[in-house]
DNA sequence: AATTCCGGAGAACAGTTGTTAACTGCATGG
DNA sequence: CCATGCAGTTAACAACTGTTCTCCGGAATT
């Protein structure tokens, strides 16, 4: 399928994505409004006037960002969700399994969680469009679900909203204790799995 | 009690006024870690020497606005939790509230939304520090209710977390419709309402 | 009435920024 | 094998940044 790319065309991505990863780190500490394009270049070490063989702008680079964070998590937002086991299980499942992704992805989260109301447009509108796919996802999943029998279509959404939105609260949770001692850690955890019991509750319980 | 300033405090508290309110127009555009120092005493119309007189750094205003936004918020917390009423009409004067609070002081809830998990370490500590307490306030209104008989103290403030962190989501919801349509702006109001409501069913059977 | 205090102004500093233009060297396609 | 394409470089630009030091005028204190 994939075609070999040139040795031309790889050394092109090569920097691309050595300006994505540069960027990742530089934006640790600081909000992508305020990223300098030189910056970025200087901590890969090529000359400034390269980064616009690459993006536009900051801006640019950002939305390129929030599509490294977010577009390969649909799968596994997917599986998880509608996963086998009673809804206590799943849950701790799901909260375990973010917990890693915060753990082997920190950077990824931050920018996320940090730019999702951040002071750039066009990237707050490429998160919330992710955001919104993740939600009609879970929302097609919670749709299998008996327990959803009787549901409207609005209210499923509403639901799938609320439980997008508790992940990437666990998710922001989960990275301010991310240095933390493993006793702090589980802490946070088994909140945030009471938090999600509480919703489910209110679900099973929703048409009574 | 409070004396009376002189005209000399009186006109610094002034200018320091105008400092806040200018750097809250500039942040609506963009994230604290890029306002520049000489951007906010521009608009202002002082030197930019002036600045040092208020505040060490941007850093600092940031952490005088945090106050600003959330400091005078803390009796109507209260009020609204612990109000008359069954549970639904709590809910949407609760909702209500929110809307009110957005529309009149959009800039200020946009700030803490942005800043809430943005790229300048006091300021997040400081909006988490607010956060602490209202959750705290939360936890208190929550116990005197009846409804609470027999929760431990721990799952009342995982409770009061999850309010908490849904009314910023709220807040931030009516936030992105400020300008759309009434219709619009309804349908996110009915949204966070049942969401809201899906809660409080979890609540009410948590001890099932 | 004389003196101190202090918020703000002014000028200057070295360093940074985004963006432009014209270039170089090398992989590529004919 | 040679001509084209293009990722990356070099140099220069005007504009901007935070910070320092010195100064001024008027309110506050005595």
């Amino acid at each position: 399928m994939s075609h070999t790319l040139g040795i031309r065309q790889a050394q092109k991505q090569k920097t691309r994505q050595a300006l994505l990863d540069a960027a990742l780190g530089l934006l640790e500490e600081q909000s992508l409004s305020s990223l300098g394009l030189r910056e970025v270049t200087r901590a890969v070490g090529v000359a400034p006037t390269a980064f616009y063989r690459h993006f536009r702008s900051t801006a640019d680079l950002g939305v390129a960002l929030v599509e490294e964070a977010l577009g390969s998590l649909h799968p596994m937002i997917r599986t998880t969700v509608s996963s086998a086991g009673d809804s206590d299980q799943r849950i701790e499942r799901a909260v375990e399994l973010i917990a890693h992704h915060v753990e082997t992805q920190p950077a990824h989260v931050r920018f996320i969680a940090r730019e999702r109301h951040g002071g750039v447009q066009s990237v707050r509108e490429a998160i919330q469009d992710q955001l919104a796919r993740f939600a009609e996802e879970v929302k097609v999943a919670l749709a299998e679900d008996p327990v959803s029998e009787g549901w409207s279509d609005d209210d499923l959404l509403m639901l799938a909203n609320l439980y997008v939105d508790q992940m990437l609260m666990t998710a922001s949770l989960f990275l301010d204790v991310l240095e933390a001692p493993e006793e702090e850690r589980r802490r946070v955890a088994q909140v945030a799995t009471r938090q999600m019991r509480l919703i489910s509750i209110g679900r099973e319980h929703w048409l009574d």
